[in-house]
DNA sequence: TATGAATGAGGTTTCATTCAT
DNA sequence: AATGAATGAAACCTCATTCAT
C-alpha cells in the first residue's frame, strides 16, 4: 500500500502509552524471571508476577497467554539467546579448542551463574516431574544445544589430535558437572541462608576444573594410571 | 498371609495390632520419602502418602501434625541413617588416595546414584528454600561431613606428594560435581520422559570423570598449558 | 486506501466516512446477531461482533452502551422486518383453506427454517428467561401474529365446512409443532455436529406432517377413531 | 478373604452420618435439576448447586468429578431411566400400536411436561453449541433411543397393517414435535412471565394432536387427499 | 486408635467495560 | 469518531486439615 511517507516509513510509535506497550514484555519477563527463580513456577502466582511489573493480572495475559507460556518465554530470553552466541563463536573461533572451552565455561559463568538467569536451571529440576511439558521444552532448547555445542568442541579437539580420544558426550558431562552443581547449590542451599565451612569460590573451583581437565590431577612424570572400575 | 495366633509369644508390646501401630510411622514415612521425591512436596497430596501407607488420611494427622512436619520428618530419617557410616573407611585405607577416592565415588554412586535415597538430594535441592530449617541440617550434616571427608583425603594425598597442591575444598567440588549433577538430572528432568540424544551411561561419565581427574585431558607429552583466568 | 479530498463535494452527510459512519450500528447488529445464533448471548465475545464488523471493540460501545442493549437491539431488529409482512395473503386468497395452510407452512420454513432469521426463534427460546421484556416483546409481535394468523385460517376452513370443528388454537399448536421443532433442533443440537441415525430431511416431515393432518383435519365421510385419554 | 460374619454380611450403614451420604447425590442432582432448569448450564454455578443441597462446593466434587459430569448425571437420573421403561412397556405391550402411541404420549407428557425434568430439553437447545460433548451424549442417551422406540412402534403398526406405510421416522418428527416444541415453550417465553392470548392447555393441543394424527394415521378406506409440495 | 465426609481458602484464566490518546 | 491497553470481578476446581463417629 504505497502511500505518501508522512514523515518516515517507521509508525512512529512516539506517545508514552506507545512506550509503556513496547516495554511491557520485557518488564513482564523480568519480574517473572526474579519471582519464578525466588519461589519456583508452581508457587510464583501469576498476579505476583502482575503486581511487580506494576500491573494487574489481566494485563499479563494480553502479552502471554498462560503460565506456562510466560515461563517458556522466560527461558528463552534469558537462556536460549546465549547459545547461539555460542554457536557463532565457535565457527569463527580460531586458536585451540581448549582456549574456546575455556571461554566458553568462564563467559557462561559469568552470564548465567551470577545472575538470575542461573536460577532457571534450579527452577527447572525443581519442577521438570510436575510439568513435563515444559522439561520437554527446556531440553529441546537449552539442554540439547548447549551439550551439543561443548560436545563438537570436543570432537573438533579430538580431531586435530589436541584432545586425547574420549567420549565426547561424557566429556561434555565431566566439563559442565561442577559449574552446574554449583549453580544449583546457590540458588537453593546456598540460598536459604545456610554457612558454608569448606567456602570456596566458585571462580576457584571453575579455575581448578579447568586446570584439572587440561592436566590432570597426578604428579608427573609417571605412567599413566588407568581409571579404575568398582572392585 | 498366614500369621501366629492372635495374641501371644511375646514380652510386651506384641499383639498384631500393637506391632502394626509401631510401624505406623515408618510406614508413613516410607511412603512420604518416595512420593515426595517423585512428585516434590507441594505436589504430594498427603492423601495419597496415607493410601500408599494403607492408612487413611486422618491417621496420618494422627502422627504427623501437618505436611510440612511430615516432610521435616521424612528428610531426618533418611539422611540420619546415612549419616554415620563412611568415615572409618578412610581411617583404615592403606593403599593410595587416588585408589580411596576412585573407590569412593564409585561406592557413592551405587549407594545414591541408583537408589531413592538420591532423590533426598534433589528434594533439599528443591526445597531448600522454603524449609531453611531443614536446609541447614542438611548442610551440616551431610554436605559438610562429606566434603571433609573428601578434602582430608585430597589433603592426604598431597601431602604425601601424591596429589599436586591444589586447593583441597575446590578440589572437591570438581570430584562431586558431575556426579551429583548426574544425580539431580536423573531425578528432575530424567525423569520426566524426556529423550536426550547425547545419551551416555552415568557410569561412562563417572569413568571418564575418574580418568581425566587422574589424567588431564591434553594429549602428553608437552609443556603444560596453565588454567587461563578470563581475559 | 485512496481517499476523497479532505473536505467538500458533499451536501450533507456524504462523504466516504460518513456513509461509513450512518452504516456502523446496522453492521454491528448483523455481525451481533449471527453471533447470538451461533454461540448464544453469553458465549458470545463483546470483541468478536466487533471484530466481526470490522471495528474495534470500543467503537461497539459508542453504539451501544452495554451486551444487554446490544442484544435487545439485535432481537428487535431482525423482528421488526419480520412484522409487517404477511397477512395480507389472508385476505386475497380465494381457494380452499388447506391450500393456503400448505403454502403458508412452506413459506415459513423456506424463509425460517433455512435462513440465520429461524436462529432469531432459537434466541428468544434460550434466553428468554433472562430477558422478559423481550420475551413479551417478542410474544406480542411475532408469536400471537403467526398465531392469530393460522387460527383465523382454521377458523374459516370450519365456518365454510372444509374442516372438522376442532379447537383453532389447539390445532395451530398442532401444525406449527413439528416445523418449530426442526428449526430450533437444527440450530441447537444439530449444529454441534453430532450425527443423527433416524435422519430425515426436514422436507419429509413438513410434507408428511401435512398429509397426516389433512387426513384428520379434512371433513370427509369415515368411521370415527375416537382419540383416546390416557387410561 | 474369608472372614467369620459379625452379624451380617451387609456394611450395616445405619448411622446419621452413612445415611446422610447416601442421601447426597440425590440431593445434589435434584438441586443441580432444578437450578440448571431456572438458569441454564453455563450461569449455574456450581456453589449454588452445593448451597441449594446444603452442602459446601468441596463436596458437591467429592460426588461429581466436574460440572459436565454432574449435568450428564442430572440427564441420566431424569430422563434417560425413563426410556428403559418405555421400552419395557413396547415389549409386553398387547393391543393396538395406536393405543401403545396414545398412552406413550400421555405418559411423556404428565412425566417430562409437567415436571423440571421437562426443562432438560431446554436447557439442551440453549447450551448445546457451546457444550458438543453434552449434545453428543444427550443425542445419544436421550434422543437417539426416544426416536428408536417410537419408530418401532410405528414400525409394528405398519407391518401389522394398522398403520399406513409412511417414513417411520419422519412420522415420530411429526407426533413428538408439538409436544417438545410446548415443553420448550413453557419453559423460555411462558417462564418469562407472558401471557397468551391464544391459550389452550396443552392437554388439549396434545389430545388433538392425537386424534388428528390417528385420522390420518390409521390405514382406512377413503378417497386419498394428497399432500401438496409448495407451488 | 482409625476413619473418611466435609470444609473453604486459594490460584488460573476470561471478558465486559473504561478511558487516555 | 475511533482505538486498544488496561482493569478486576467472577467461576471452576483442588487439597490440607478437621472432627463426628
Amino acid at each position: 500500500m504505497p502511500r505518501a511517507p508522512a514523515k518516515t516509513d517507521s509508525p512512529a510509535p512516539s506517545s508514552a502509552r506507545q512506550r509503556r506497550k513496547e516495554a511491557r514484555p520485557q518488564e513482564l519477563l523480568e519480574a517473572a524471571l526474579s519471582l519464578f527463580v525466588e519461589k519456583g513456577f508452581a508457587a510464583t502466582r501469576s498476579e505476583e508476577v502482575a503486581a511487580k511489573a506494576g500491573v494487574s493480572k489481566g494485563t499479563l495475559y494480553l502479552y502471554f497467554p498462560s503460565k506456562e507460556e510466560l515461563f517458556k518465554a522466560v527461558v528463552r530470553e534469558a537462556l536460549a539467546s546465549k547459545i547461539a552466541e555460542g554457536n557463532s563463536e565457535l565457527a569463527k573461533h580460531q586458536g585451540s579448542m581448549a582456549d574456546l572451552l575455556t571461554w566458553m565455561l568462564w563467559t557462561w559463568w559469568e552470564r548465567l551463574g551470577l545472575t538470575p538467569a542461573g536460577g532457571i536451571h534450579k527452577i527447572m529440576m525443581s519442577e521438570a516431574r510436575n510439568f513435563p511439558e515444559l522439561a520437554a521444552f527446556y531440553n529441546d532448547e537449552v539442554i540439547e544445544p548447549s551439550c551439543e555445542l561443548l560436545a563438537e568442541v570436543v570432537r573438533r579437539g579430538i580431531a586435530s589430535g589436541e584432545f586425547r580420544e574420549v567420549d565426547p558426550d561424557a566429556a561434555v558431562m565431566v566439563l559442565i558437572g561442577p559449574m552446574l552443581h554449583l549453580v544449583l547449590h546457590e540458588h537453593s542451599i546456598g540460598a536459604a541462608g545456610v554457612t558454608h565451612d569448606h567456602k570456596c569460590t566458585p571462580e576457584q573451583v571453575l579455575s581448578l576444573q579447568l586446570e584439572l581437565m587440561f592436566e590432570g590431577l597426578l604428579n608427573r612424570p609417571r605412567n599413566p594410571a588407568p581409571a579404575r572400575s568398582p572392585a
